[in-house]
DNA sequence: TTTGCCCCTATCCAAACGGCTAGGTGGGCA
DNA sequence: TGCCCACCTAGCCGTTTGGATAGGGGCAAA
């Protein structure tokens, strides 16, 4: 719990006595307790307030206005939340740096958090406490940081993903999921109230967009994307 | 890699009043950390190993012949080698309790795990610290836990999908996968080296295990099931 | 006001799919 | 030895798809 002020060196760029004060959000205990455990043993940093849900974590910035924001945007059934959340913070506390710590490395997600004020993204998996440490030190000089393996596939994607893949619209997504349930076009079509030739519209769209030829594929890549649970 | 920074303490032999001694296998170095720190605040519980690989879960269970055995079934890409992991500690040594500790809940799963001697299976997701370590001391006394939601859904599952679920073979799976990547089958059956008729043949029992009567739901069932990444 | 996006609809056709029945092979276990 | 099971193949038929093309209406930002 208590920092132990170890007489570490490399007080780097940021001024002298300064702690850098974290709010860690994420709905799983073991990984709060983690993150704090590995932050803590480094001098300097405190983990000031742990939040549970998107509003508890709005309630944590407004309260303590951290230095840092270490957030899993996963933390109910809707990561789109997350994504607004990132968007409301960094809107309302521009000097509130965020950390995306995913669980999953999906090329959307990332350039989304992005887009909406994340300053970096890192994925739990294989992840080494030193880069988490060295992550958080690096986003507080202002550096945008991007784990191993995030920033390639980042790269990779700038020019040919990026422009078509924007968002699925929300129909787009009512659609998928209705497909991911095992309905047909016509069941879907009844479902929602529209006619088969505009869940077809949809379907095509979407396919597009997430560049898959197969309503098999497009589920599971939307699966995969963590837009569909 | 190298493994955790902080000294470990060797208690020597095991006396009566020893403590327990666990293994916790993660390939999460917060999840890691988090376990130890919530485990070790308890007295008389000590992690002796960490590990992150298949192959290193065995060594350290070689090694310590720990009480308790905390794994994650996805330390790879692949969920299946972690079920084959828990029935192999299981029947070597067989005085190693298993506490599998999942990020994410299925039936499947759950029922194969606890078929193939784990003797609890908790949910990271909203899992408190205090029911982890009370799952913990139940494992330990020999009772077999289920976190909650795990039990009712397996319970709920019992009559209707464990008698037809089973698994899924390794054909299966492998039409499934080729699916997912949106292959006709047509396309397969060229990649599988078999007749288009065999690949349909897959499909329709696959579906029948696990209920569905579309492809693309069926994709959906397999990656939510962690059969599939 | 123009542009752009989202939403909706329609029709056509070839290809793919699902659901079925009815078989054949080889390995493992009782 | 015989049975079970995973695996493989075949053909049929109606339905569902993918893909393309060609529209119209509404709403908001530029």
């Amino acid at each position: 719990m208590a920092s132990d002020p170890r007489p570490e060196v490399s007080l780097g760029r940021r001024s002298p006595m300064a702690t850098t004060r974290i709010v860690v959000a994420d709905r799983n205990v073991i990984t709060r307790v983690g993150i704090r455990s590995i932050l803590e043993r480094n001098a300097g940093m405190a983990v000031v307030a742990e939040a549970t849900t998107y509003d508890a974590v709005i309630d944590a910035v407004d309260e303590h206005g951290p230095d840092i924001m270490i957030i899993d945007l996963d933390l109910g059934d809707d990561t789109t939340r997350g994504l607004s959340l990132c968007e409301e913070i960094s809107d309302r506390y521009p000097a509130t740096k965020i950390l995306v710590l995913a669980n999953t490395l999906s090329e959307l997600i990332v350039i989304e958090a992005l887009r909406r004020g994340a300053n970096g993204y890192l994925c739990k998996n294989d992840l080494k406490s030193d880069e988490l440490i060295n992550g958080v030190k690096a986003i507080q000089d202002g550096d945008t940081v991007l784990g191993r393996g995030v920033g390639s596939l980042v790269a990779k994607g700038l020019g040919s993903t990026r422009d078509k893949t924007e968002h699925l619209t929300d129909r787009e997504l009512d659609v998928i999921r209705a497909i991911s349930r095992g309905l047909s076009n016509k069941q879907i079509a009844h479902e929602m109230f529209i006619s088969e030739s505009t869940v077809k519209f949809h379907i095509q769209n979407a396919s597009k967009k997430l560049n898959s030829h197969r309503r098999a594929e497009l589920v599971h890549r939307a699966s995969a994307a963590g837009l569909i649970t």
